[in-house]
DNA sequence: CTGAAACCTGACGTTGACGTCAGAGGCTAG
DNA sequence: CTAGCCTCTGACGTCAACGTCAGGTTTCAG
């Protein structure tokens, strides 16, 4: 039976996707707590996976390490302060706002495919062929690679 | 009447709500052209208002200044090669993908309000927003919306 | 027991989008 | 003409979230 209790930090990097220096300066700033055994290495829970999920998603969503750390005990915990309840409300509306602002920026750009998609009249080909074929190498499908 | 064909940088940093330095970056960048005065005074068309605007909106949506400087051209007029294309469709995808994180994010916090709303023990007023925070335990975590 | 792999603590390097300062010149009201 | 503000070109500073390297210790398979 796995009997995983704990895991050390190079197993939690790679379970979480983040870097072992990563998980280290998460834990200089205060987001992620880890015990130590006797030799000093870190060990974590299996609970920890989440929490690196959940430090990702607000570092992700343009919070700060010092944001974060002082709303972590409010999503972890219960414990709410008037102030902290606050902040949290405050970085709400902020997530609320970027969402608003990307969702014109997609439209946006929805735009100017479409327009591009189906061009009216003939094809507009810039004569300024500085550096064109240089990286032209896959041709068409260039996939690109989004980083999660 | 108003004939105010063009500004000077002071004044397109006024409206446009952006430092001096950073239209001046922009210029460096390649994603801003200014009409030169004799004396190399930048001078700047009305137009220019609206490309901050966009430069703006591309830099809150996460691109870099060499993607906006790609970008672009595509955006403005309609030029747009087969590559430019593809990396217009992967950017659109990329700022979804956001969107949706985003928004995932939000919820999660709006989950952590609600909890905290309604102290424990007091039943003033019910909050039914129990199918909210269902989804607690994601494992993978990321999830890509791919709506091409 | 032993050697490779994983881990530790510093500490310096990197990158992008500017901020800031210095020194020199331009433009305009009075 | 002069004062005062605006603008110019470098060039160095900053800040966050790590990357990377160095030098040493711990763990574990064989």
């Amino acid at each position: 039976m796995v009997m995983e209790v704990t895991m050390r930090i190079g197993e939690l990097a790679a379970r979480s996707g983040v870097s072992v220096r990563a998980l280290r300066y998460y834990e200089e700033q205060g987001l992620l707590k880890a015990g130590r055994s006797g030799s000093g290495q870190r060990h974590y829970p299996d609970s920890a996976l989440e929490r690196v999920h959940l430090i990702q998603m607000l570092y992700a969503a343009g919070l700060s390490s010092r944001t974060i750390a002082e709303l972590l005990p409010c999503v972890e915990a219960k414990a709410s302060t008037p102030q902290s309840r606050a902040r949290l409300l405050a970085e709400r509306d902020r997530i609320d706002a970027q969402i608003s602002g990307l969702t014109r920026t997609r439209d946006r750009l929805d735009a100017v495919i479409a327009a591009t998609e189906s061009p009216a009249g003939c094809c507009a080909w810039e004569a300024d062929a500085e550096g064109a074929d240089a990286e032209a190498v896959g041709g068409g499908g260039a996939t690109r690679v989004v980083r999660a």
